[in-house]
DNA sequence: ACCGCATGGGAAAACGTTATCTCACTTCCG
DNA sequence: CGGAAGTGAGATAACGTTTTCCCATGCGGT
């Protein structure tokens, strides 16, 4: 009972010498093989198994096969909801799919992205799932595409969760068009004079949703002047930073700030604060995204509503599924007004 | 150039014949071995890797070496913002180690968790660690740890992230000693009259943050009267529920709640807003983790800070380690005190 | 000149599975 | 009662690696 001695695992082969059967009948016992096996045996089998707390070799059944079960999921960084929100879809749906998850960081480096798809490939994953964002400058872009095209000509799955179309299946985000809706939304409400945080040049998600937003004011005979706009990281720090060069420029009458993600929103929101402007009332602030924490600052965020544990379930789906162009419509963004845009009543 | 069929990826045999050398020499040039190889064959067998995109099949590898390079990871809830700074923490520092985590959601069940664990082995992991929450009342207890006995007693190395002491290796949460410490620093700001979310009956977690709390109150002379107490669930609904339940059985003189964890703060916050009452100012409201929304909230919000994503690096540092008692210092809380309980005045 | 002896390549056995292929045995039909 | 046709267990060849072992070669020492 006190065998505190360290030992190996049982194997396969423990199991058919403990049942008095053949590796085969073992394994056929123990797996749904096609071929039928003999109750008796099947029984013995069983409880040998259990005996000896048998549990089968993943690696060993996967170079058996051929194939395994694991889906490689590359985000940009998991503390961020936005992607750890993704995440759990990801790995929900994998959990009902009998799929093993591993995940790894870029640290939104496209270099290092490119590196990591290469070390996953060892694996050799049914699926791999990009969550990481694009980027339009990309240096590595060319050979990353090379090494998925290779990846999928291995009989992997590449699917991307991004905005951008790309050679790969892809859950689809329609950022550019829920930006636009946003900024139609804001003029409903009054608003007039709009500034942005623009987030990093080239980061294509970025780019959509300002494209989006500026699309949807000078449809409604409005404008983003480049003057109230700065640029800054994709973070809640980024967001902090960049509203802080706003103010320091002189805000002048903006009336609207749109942040790109919620994250950079609340951190505009805070740097607003700690400028002495009351976000919401003098300074009205939109996000994007609708992670779960926005309900809970003060004032609570408008945004642009994105499903984001239901795309990482549907990447999933996407990649298991059979036909090539089951991409299905794209994910359903809602524009959210909550009371960081007030109606404007002046 | 557009073999557009599908084919299997590289293996070792194609790379050594590729190159016109042995299986065995391709192999020793490829990873590195003990034996050396002579330099122009090892040019050969890199130029005929890079050639045919040679990737070493990390299960086959498996099987041979008898070890896998995996970190098996649990967790309760990947989109809560603390386990998902934990699970930064993990994966960063794995990325350092050169392994790679598969992950899981326990989803708070611990029923579930002895299942997942019992998948996980299949996976034959290095290691296991074990961030979801530890109940007190758990059935399944006796045979998770069964489970994880055996699995180190065929090599593997468990750690538990948690504050109750349990017989493997434990990145220590002073729970206990950081309640302890809010409390006391809660009173010094003149605080008298405290109520409190407990959290779910069982979990230990909750437990300890309750017993250290009550603990630093009564040394101070004060008390945690249990009808202002509130139980419910661990989570952003369950503080706002909680709150809500204070609130309708009539809040009194209560000065200051605590909620156990930052988002059932900010739930707790939200629910005393729509209740009409300014969180920090009528009713003051403490948390605990320190997460990094915290900051961002308004009243921003009294924490006793855990360096989650330390505590994730720590765990596979602690699992990776030589020595079995390795477990070290506890993890430092420290007190943060914020907006949302001031200095009472009166 | 001969004998170790290090050096380093290659054959082949292992790792823990699955899947193919025999083959003994039953059953059923004429 | 003989033979065809199932049935299902077991031996064994894979799967893609690593690693052990064997062996040819070259070199230094006596």
């Amino acid at each position: 009972m006190s065998q505190t001695s360290r030992s190996t695992p049982a194997t396969l082969h423990d199991v058919a010498r403990e049942a008095g059967v053949s590796l085969a009948t073992a394994s056929r016992s123990l797996n749904g093989s096609t071929r039928k096996v003999n109750e008796a045996y099947r029984q013995k089998v069983l409880e040998a198994a259990a005996r000896l707390g048998y549990t089968p070799n993943l690696s060993a059944q996967a170079v058996a096969r051929g194939t395994t079960t694991t889906v490689a999921l590359l985000v940009a960084d998991i503390a961020d909801p936005y992607f750890s929100s993704i995440a759990a879809g990801v790995v929900g749906q994998a959990d009902r799919e009998q799929l093993i998850v591993t995940m790894a960081e870029t640290e939104r480096d496209p270099a290092r992205e490119l590196e990591l798809v290469r070390a996953m490939r060892g694996q050799r994953p049914r699926v791999m799932i990009l969550a990481s964002s694009r980027r339009a400058d990309d240096p590595a872009a060319e050979a990353l595409q090379a090494e998925l095209t290779a990846y999928e000509q291995t009989g992997g799955r590449v699917v991307f969760i991004t905005a951008t179309d790309s050679p790969f299946r892809t859950v689809t985000l329609e950022n550019r068009e829920g930006a636009r809706a946003l900024a139609t939304r804001m003029l409903d409400l009054g608003y007039l004079r709009f500034g942005a945080l623009t987030g990093p040049a080239g980061l294509r998600t970025a780019e959509d949703r300002i494209a989006g937003f500026t699309e949807g004011l000078v449809a409604g005979g409005s404008d983003l002047p480049a003057d109230r706009t700065a640029r800054c990281a994709f973070t809640r720090d980024g967001g902090y930073a960049g509203m802080r060069e706003l103010i320091d420029r002189g805000l002048g009458d903006t009336q609207l700030v749109f942040a790109l993600n919620d994250v950079m929103a609340m951190g505009a929101m805070s740097a607003l604060r700690d400028a002495g402007l009351a976000p919401g009332r003098e300074v009205a602030v939109a996000g994007f995204d609708d992670i779960p924490t926005v309900r809970d600052v003060t004032p609570t965020l408008t945004t642009v509503r994105l499903p984001l544990e239901e795309v990482g379930e549907r990447a999933l789906r996407l990649a298991l599924a059979e036909s090539d162009d089951e991409s299905g419509a794209p994910v359903p963004t809602e524009v959210i007004v909550r009371d960081s845009t007030p109606r404007l009543t002046d």
